[in-house]
DNA sequence: ACCATAAGCGGAACGCTGTTCCGTTTTCAA
DNA sequence: TTGAAAACGGAACAGCGTTCCGCTTATGGT
């Protein structure tokens, strides 16, 4: 469905996008996943309207700069069973400064979001989940969706509360689900 | 801790705080819990400063607006077990328009919203969840704060979403306690 | 090497938010 | 009735994501 443009992207454009998704890395990293876009801009040396021509939306911006992150989660799917695997997940949400508490911010942010990592985790949970109810390990009652719609709420604001461990409420919701 | 204040609150100020608490329930259904103060101060024929002498902050209106379902959500522990009583609260939680939402939303907000709901419930889970454990039903491992703090973040985009059931995930937690 | 053209850029401007500030109005007790 | 204190209304502020548009810059044809 993508046609070939009749132009390659211009050298300043595709440069421009490269710094983009770096100081958005940095920036992640240092003030969290909500960081003003302002400062991403700047971080990268660029005017804010340089942003939207890269990406459509800040929460665009935010699924590039973790894709590498998430196609490296999907093929870790291939090695480890549903049990690490979804930790792993959980790890990933909780340690980007706010990842899973961005997802569930805002309505919109929150469908661009669902459709960068969740869609493409998806199978991956489902082949695992799979193997765990043929094996009669687990029930067969919920769905992949569900189950990541699940841990990642539970990872909503994990980091930096030492109330609340998510990944002790995840263990916890792992066992709910034996057979 | 309180000082009974000099003088009572004058007349017209105790008439627009309880125009507020009305408005801003009304508000609160129609348009969700994250619907503008402006909004709130229109529907209360006050203006927006007025909210702000009454309430420190928006979350402390929300939390006020609550009060009563949440002190009838206290009483209630004393005519049912955890599993219905984490039900309910589920039910509290996901119906009243994204409360749970609001909750995770910004880090400032849900201190208060922390402060007013779950503090205030805490010591009713904390009985109910004793009464499981001494039966040896469940778990001791697992802190009632923890458990609210799990149930709430299940609850967060329950509301509309026909993908995800908050209430058979929570169903799945309570499974993962037992003894 | 030049130049026309279109792609890309920067940042001011827009619309929205929660919150603060302050001149005006209202209440209440003396 | 009146003066002082309490409360009010809404403009103003700061910060957000996003849009818009005049200017700059890269690029393919000459």
């Amino acid at each position: 469905m993508v046609s070939t443009p009749a132009r390659p992207q211009r050298s300043d454009a595709r440069r421009n996008q490269q710094s983009l998704l770096d100081a958005a890395g940095a920036v992640f990293v240092r003030a969290g996943i909500d960081a003003p876009v302002r400062e991403i801009a700047r971080e990268a040396g660029v005017g804010t309207g340089t942003i939207y021509r890269h990406f459509p939306t800040r929460a665009d911006l935010v699924v590039a700069v973790f894709q590498h992150q998430v196609d490296s989660l999907a093929a870790v799917g291939d090695d480890v069973a549903l049990r690490d695997w979804i930790l792993r997940f959980a790890d990933f949400l909780v340690t980007k400064h706010g990842l899973a508490d961005a997802m569930a911010s805002d309505r919109v942010g929150f469908e661009r979001l669902h459709a960068g990592f969740v869609v493409r985790l998806e199978p991956i949970c489902a082949r695992l989940l799979g193997v765990e109810v043929s094996a009669g390990r687990m029930r067969d009652d919920v769905r992949p969706l569900e189950l990541m719609r699940a841990v990642g709420n539970l990872c909503i604001g994990a980091e930096g509360d030492d109330e609340y461990d998510a990944r002790r409420m995840i263990e916890v919701l792992l066992r709910g689900l034996t057979a």
